[in-house]
DNA sequence: GCTACAATCTGTAGTCGCTACAGGTACAAG
DNA sequence: CTTGTACCTGTAGCGACTACAGATTGTAGC
């Protein structure tokens, strides 16, 4: 399999990508089409492979498509760890700010929820958060 | 504005959901359809409000729609509290999950990109992370 | 009453990142 | 050749919205 190409089925089990994801990455311009053979079907090669590879790890990271364009984009430029650098901060600021409005929601409902710990009351404690004077 | 009905804006503003938003959970039927001039505009009670600003809480602590319309459900039952810390119990293992996953995520980020701190090198570990032996 | 402007209506389509068919063709194994 | 699997294109849908376009209604000022 080192020189040899293969389909979109071994594309999807080798990377964990969906077969119907990489048509889409592939629609959106995210991935190059690549060759068909005369029956249609497609024909990935090795760098195929590791560029789809590449999106599913910034996926899995949690950069979005848009940010892995960026990234991609930057592959091969002499300023590449700078830039590369300064996307990956924004999206690290982004994960620290979800990473507070969790922790604050977690604490809201955490309070409210330990009210309820008598079960039966008609009164609930978080119905009461959520209905707050109107 | 005790009694007297208002507009959609006026929900909006006072709710803070935007109008579209509004006419959307109307077409899903989390929020009754409320009654109409006879020009055809919508006239909402305190009630709607009441309703709407609730819905609006629920989102802001993370609830999903479907779990909106189970708290929606149990409200007015006996045993309100019990399945409502329930519901509350499910949504903060969610959001403990997601908790962890962001912060195993910016750890991994982190450290790729301390190692980003000379900004200059060709070799850009963030890039080398995702571009892993495939 | 008229005019001008803002508010509101319905219907449709799009965002983001997928995911799931339907109906048809290509490919591989026996 | 037959059978079963892989793959194709096109379309639609998911969740939670969001944004028009074109038309009608409502309000304020003259």
């Amino acid at each position: 399999m080192s020189i040899k190409n293969f389909g979109i089925g071994a594309l999807s089990r080798e990377t964990g990508c969906n077969i119907e994801t990489i048509r889409y990455y592939e629609r959106i311009g995210l991935i190059p089409e690549p060759p068909r053979s005369n029956g249609g079907h497609r024909s990935y090669s090795h760098d195929h492979l590791r560029l789809l590879a590449f999106i599913m790890r910034s996926r899995a990271l949690g950069f979005s498509i848009s940010e892995i364009r960026q990234l991609l984009s930057l592959i091969g430029n002499d300023k590449t760890c700078e830039q590369v650098q300064s996307v990956t901060v924004r999206h690290l600021k982004e994960i620290n700010r979800k990473i507070e409005e969790l922790t604050r929601l977690r604490s809201v409902l955490e309070s409210a929820a330990d009210k309820c710990a008598g079960g039966i009351a008609t009164d609930c404690p978080v119905i009461d958060i959520l209905y707050e004077n109107a």
